[in-house]
DNA sequence: AGGTCGTGTGTAATCGATTACATGCATCAG
DNA sequence: CTGATGCATGTAATCGATTACACACGACCT
C-alpha cells in the first residue's frame, strides 16, 4: 500500500480554532449562523491547517456525492468527446466531479448498481441512443429513480428530460439546400435506426423529396451505420449504378467523408461530379478536401445545457412536473462540397 | 431535492440472512473465513434484497475510493480521447471508476485539493505535458504523495512512473524514411517545446539531418503549436520560399493535414510536388487525401498500460523502489503522402 | 426580580461498512 | 474429565462530516 501523510480533518481545524467541529461545519456551509469573530478564527484555522473536506464522509452523511456520471457509446468518437468536453467544464464550474462510463452497451442496470445504488454518482447524462426505451423509462422513474438528462438522435418517447436537436427538421433543411441548388437526382446515405423507429434524418429527407415531387429511387438509398466504412461501401454501390444521382445527403459527416474519399479514388471529383452534404459538422469537416458542407450539430451547447439541466434537477431548482425538453437548432454550414447545377 | 427509494444496506442483508453485518462484510471480502452454509444464506440474502455496497461508506472507512483521476489538456482532441477510451475500459475491468479533469492548465495543486486530499480519487494518470516539472515532482513525492503515472511527449525528469514512446528515436526513424526515399532538401514543422526543453521530435530530426550530412536551412524550419492552424501558417511560409524542400516532416498529424490542405488550395499536390510525413497516426490520417504516412503512436496501449501500472501501484503489486518506466515503440506507417525521388 | 426570547455554541447521534477483539462451541490430546 | 486449540460468528469502535437538540448567556419586558 502507498502511505501518505493524513489529510487534516474537521476535528483538527476545530482544535486549532478552539471551537467544536460543529461550528467549523457551520462556518463552511451556513456562515450566517456563526458570529463574525468565530468565523474569522475558523477561516484562519482552515488555511493554517490546509484543510480540505473529506468527500467520502460528506457523501455518506448527505447521501449525495456531488458527482455526475456521463454514459456514452464511444468516447473515442470526436462527436462525443466534444460534448464531454463541455460537460466536464460545466460540471467543474458548478462544483461537481465527473465520472465516465463507456460502451456499457445497453446494460443500464449495471450503471444503476455500479454508480447509483452504490451512491457514487447523483445523476446521469446519457448520450447512448442504443438503450432500450423501456429500460430507459425504468431507470428514470423506477425504483432507483435516477435523475437524468438524455441527448441522442432519436427523440425518446420516454418521459425524461432531454437536450436535443430536431433531427428531422434539420435533415429537411439539409435536403432543401440540395434542392435549392437545382439538384433533382438526389441520393441518401441512411443512418442506422434505433428502437425500431426509422432514422429521423431519413424521414426528413423523404419529406422534402416528396414535397419537391422528386423521384426517390430505392437504388439511390445506401444503408449505413454512421461509421466511415459505410461511406466507402456506399461509394462502391454508387459507382455500380447505371444512372447516378448528382447529389447525396449523408446522414453524418464520417460517412460523407468516406464516400467522397472513395469516389476520388475512382476518379470522381466532389463537387465537380457530385455534391455531398453531411451532418454534424465534426472537426475534420472544415479541413477535409473539399471542405464539407454540413449541418452544424451544437455539441458544445448540448453538453453545457444538459449539465445545467441535470444539476438544476439535482439541486431542486428545476421546475417540477413534466421534465424539461430543450430543442436546439442545427444550422446549415455551406462549404465546398456542394455546388449549384444552374 | 429528488426523492428515491433507499438502497438496501448491509444491515438489511444481515437481518435477512439472520447473521450480523460483520459476517455479511466477510462473505463479501473474505469468503474463506465464513462457513459454507452461512455463505450461501448471505449470498441469497444479497440477491434477494438487491444489495449494492455503499461506496461512500466504504471509502470513508477504507481510505480508498476505488477511483482514479485522469487529467488531460484537451478531451476534445481525438489524440487524448483515444487514450481515455482505453483507460476507461481498463479501469472498469479492474473495478475502478474514472474521474476526468480537463484543462486544469498547470494548476496541479487544485487537483490535489479537489481530488486527493478530499479523497475522491486514489491515483492520477497525467497526460498533460504542460505541468511544471518541479510542481509535478512535488505532487508525486511531497506531502500529499499522490500515486501517479504520467504520459506525455517530453520525457519528464521527475522521478515518476511513466508510460511513453521514445519521441526522439521515433522522430529519427520518420526522418530516415524521407532520407531513404532519396530526399535531400527536407523541412520540418516544429512542435512546441515544454519546460524550456527543446521538442524531442525536433531533436530527432536534427540528429538524422546531421548524420546524413544534409543541409538544415533555418527557413525550412516552421514553428508550430500542434494545432492544425500552424500547418496552414507553415504552408504560407513554404509558398513564399525562393527554394522549396521536396519533403517535410511534421511533428504531428494535425499540422501535416493543415499543411497539405493549404498547399492543395495553392495548386500543389501531395505527394507529387511534396512528400509529407506526420506523427501520431490520428484516426483521420488514414482517411485523409492522400492517406498520410506517419508514425503510429500506440495511444490505446499507452492508456491500457498506464492504468495497469497505476492500479498495481495502488494495490501494492508494483515493485517498490524506482518507479517503473515503460517505453513503447512507435511504428512507421507508410501510406500515400510520401514518394520516392528516384 | 422573574420570565421570555434570541443568539451562539457545544453535545451527541447518525450515515454504512470494516475489523480488532471477544465469545461460544466443538474437537481432541493426555 | 480437563484444558488447550481453532474455527465461526458477534460486539462495538471507527472513519469524518452534518445537524437536531440542548444549553448558556445576555437583553429586554413587565
Amino acid at each position: 500500500m502507498v502511505t501518505s501523510k493524513k489529510a487534516p480533518t474537521i476535528q483538527d481545524v476545530a482544535r486549532h480554532a478552539k471551537v467544536s467541529a460543529a461550528t467549523v461545519s457551520r462556518v463552511l456551509s451556513n456562515p450566517e449562523r456563526v458570529s463574525e469573530a468565530t468565523r474569522e478564527r475558523v477561516h484562519k484555522a482552515v488555511s493554517d491547517t490546509g484543510y480540505t473536506i473529506n468527500q467520502a464522509a460528506r457523501s455518506l452523511r448527505m447521501r449525495a456525492a456531488k458527482t455526475i456520471l456521463i454514459a456514452l457509446p464511444d468516447i473515442g468518437n470526436p462527436f462525443y468527446s466534444t460534448v464531454l468536453d463541455a460537460v466536464v467544464d460545466e460540471a467543474a464550474v458548478r462544483g461537481y466531479s465527473l465520472l465516465v462510463a463507456n460502451r456499457f452497451a445497453g446494460d443500464p442496470s449495471r450503471l444503476l448498481s455500479d454508480y447509483f445504488l452504490s451512491s457514487r454518482a447523483d445523476g446521469l447524462i446519457l448520450l447512448d441512443g442504443g438503450v432500450d426505451t423501456t429500460l430507459l423509462q425504468a431507470l428514470a422513474t423506477g425504483d432507483g429513480h435516477v435523475p437524468m438528462v438524455v441527448s441522442f438522435d432519436e427523440a425518446p418517447k420516454a418521459d425524461v428530460a432531454a437536450v436535443l436537436i430536431d433531427n428531422l427538421e434539420a435533415a429537411e433543411r439539409a435536403t432543401e439546400h440540395l434542392v435549392a441548388l437545382g439538384h433533382t437526382k438526389i441520393g441518401h446515405i441512411i443512418g442506422p435506426s434505433r428502437n425500431a423507429a426509422p432514422n429521423p434524418r431519413f424521414v426528413g429527407f423523404k419529406n422534402v423529396m416528396a414535397r419537391a415531387k422528386l423521384e426517390l429511387r430505392p437504388e439511390w438509398l445506401f444503408p449505413g451505420t454512421y461509421a466511415m466504412d459505410s461511406g466507402l461501401a456506399a461509394a462502391e454501390a454508387f459507382l455500380a449504378l447505371p444512372e447516378r444521382p448528382t447529389a447525396v445527403f449523408s446522414a453524418n459527416d464520417e460517412m460523407a467523408i468516406g464516400f467522397v474519399a472513395a469516389l476520388r479514388n475512382a476518379g470522381l471529383e466532389c463537387p465537380r461530379d457530385i455534391s455531398v452534404i453531411g451532418f454534424d459538422d465534426i472537426a475534420i469537416a472544415r479541413h477535409f478536401w473539399p471542405p464539407l458542407t454540413t449541418m452544424h450539430h451544437p455539441r458544445e451547447q448540448i453538453g453545457r445545457l444538459a449539465t445545467e439541466s441535470l444539476i438544476d434537477i439535482l439541486e431542486g431548482a428545476a421546475t417540477p412536473g413534466a421534465p424539461r425538453r430543450i430543442t436546439l437548432r442545427a444550422d446549415l454550414v455551406v462549404r465546398g462540397s456542394t455546388r449549384s447545377l444552374r
